[in-house]
DNA sequence: ATCCAGCATCAGCAATACTGATGCTCATGG
DNA sequence: CCATGAGCATCAGTATTGCTGATGCTGGAT
């Protein structure tokens, strides 16, 4: 089979767990198959993907990977898109959002929801862009929350959400945080390019990922030396307060936290923004917080 | 096998050719063949895909097929990718481009590339948007050059183009294209939101489609009666100036045609763009006329 | 030099994916 | 109303494919 999905899911897994054997496990398949799959693939296209001791993907290889995940999402998107047209759940209502998605709006709206239909059993889930994206995706999450900084105009930059529906619900000023004794804590406003150079934590799944700062300041400034994993917004706070760098987020967030000082960014024009993704046909509960959140803004 | 590209590819064959056996020659498969490929997707994914006389796809099939063409063409992507990975031709130029977007310094550039290499085998093939980026994609042109509407600091929309590189190369205003006999035709500019009532040609593949003007000026409007479909700005523009409608372009394009007035759009902010997309592994003369074209700008 | 963890290879078997023949069904025309 | 035929479904048979389990091989560690 010619680029079989399995093949590449094979691939992917190898690539992920650094090793054939690891990788047969995880799949349920023997070492000898997921050796088989690799060797028809790199059959296929003519070129090893793959070193061997150590496992590791050959520049062709990433070449590859860059295109087997959203390959192998978007297969299952599709999949999903379709079960959802046949059975919509009714009685559930799955919430994916980033940690700046879940504004008080947001919650109260989801407590209307329950209290109009309290046999509904609601879940929220508080992850990062990509796997919020994915779930929406995929199904598990019925509505996904992203939050993120832009120019007014354009979209928040969102890979592989090409099938979902996507709304602004929310949008404020954005503010850089630092610690309440910094020498720019004073100011009423800043300009994103003066603080190119400062010393940032790139915390992507918690604030605003410096990637998106530099698209919108159109900069290669933005550098960090510290990358905040995880999605706590409150420990990031933590950190910039004790002066280990500046952290980007929505300017009311970030109003009251203790040790830090929020000042908005008035240049380049960028807001922060909340965006409602999902897939286009959603269950009536999903449908009402949907319209709920819209008309909320 | 789930959700076989095979079976995909199948799939999209029947709902073009709207027939079993003609998809099946189309293939080079029976007819046979292509009926099981159309029931395994169908049991997989539990639920009829197609209507059989007349063969029309399902709302359940129209979702699948959303999902299925950029999926193979993505996968025709990654394949070609790596080929150009092993084996880059060094001694072929072939530029994929609308037609706004072969402009004269473009000719020149290509010219210039010719005369430093003059073994060089070059073609220009002027197709739609979605031709081009798929031509860059799949490794059928070296080069692709796409002309549209957006922001000034928008990128161009362009769907399944993720993994390509993409450069503005040229920005120039944006113009109307009225008759010259048309009540507006002596004013010094127009605003966009002042003609969205009019009467607009769409020509989607050969000036700026209406989809890019309602996006960029946020408007439902820019009805049309008339379709134009090709890749001929000089038919088009024919059609305009015996008032059979309104379209958009660059205005140095269509600064001197005959019969037609072409007024600047100041509002909203919209200018008219060309912008590069490549492979990220180019051949040296490929990557020497992109980088000619990023200097030339 | 030896060991061994881990990938490659091979033979054999089970599942699959075709083909070609045939059956069935709907639309059409007399 | 029936006869006809175009076109999709189904079935049996066969070639191919894709697994498993056993074994071979190789590079790094001791």
């Amino acid at each position: 089979m010619l680029m079989d999905p399995q093949q590449l899911r094979t691939f992917v897994s190898v690539v992920d767990h650094r090793s054939f054997s690891a990788a047969a496990q995880a799949l349920g398949y023997t070492q000898s198959a997921v050796s088989q799959h690799i060797a028809a693939l790199e059959a296929d296209l003519e070129t090893p993907l793959l070193t061997r001791r150590p496992v590791a993907p050959t520049e062709a290889g990433r070449r590859l990977l860059e295109h087997a995940r959203p390959l192998l999402l978007r297969l299952d998107a599709a999949r999903a898109d379709i079960a959802r047209l046949r059975q919509v759940r009714p009685g559930r209502l799955a919430l994916a959002c980033t940690p700046g998605a879940l504004t008080p709006a947001v919650a109260h709206a989801l407590v209307r929801a329950r209290t109009e239909a309290p046999r509904l059993v609601a879940s929220v889930r508080v992850c990062g862009r990509a796997a919020a994206v994915q779930a929406a995706l995929t199904g598990a999450a019925d509505l996904a929350l992203i939050d993120g900084a832009a120019a007014p105009t354009d979209p928040l930059p969102l890979p592989d959400a090409a099938s979902l529906a996507a709304f602004p619900v929310r949008e404020e000023p954005l503010a850089v945080l630092l610690p309440a004794d910094h020498p720019l804590a004073g100011r009423p406003a800043l300009r994103l390019a003066d603080l190119a150079a400062a010393r940032w934590i790139d915390a992507p799944d918690a604030a605003v990922p410096l990637a998106q700062l530099r698209a919108a300041a159109h900069s290669d400034g933005f550098g960090h030396q510290l990358t905040y994993t995880g999605t706590d917004f409150h420990g990031l706070s933590v950190l910039v307060a004790a002066g280990a760098g500046l952290a980007a987020a929505a300017l009311p967030a970030a109003a009251d936290l203790p040790g830090i000082a929020a000042v908005p960014i008035i240049e380049p024009r960028i807001t922060h923004r909340v965006e409602l993704l999902h897939p286009r046909t959603l269950s009536a509960p999903a449908a009402e917080l949907a319209e709920a959140l819209r008309r909320a803004r």
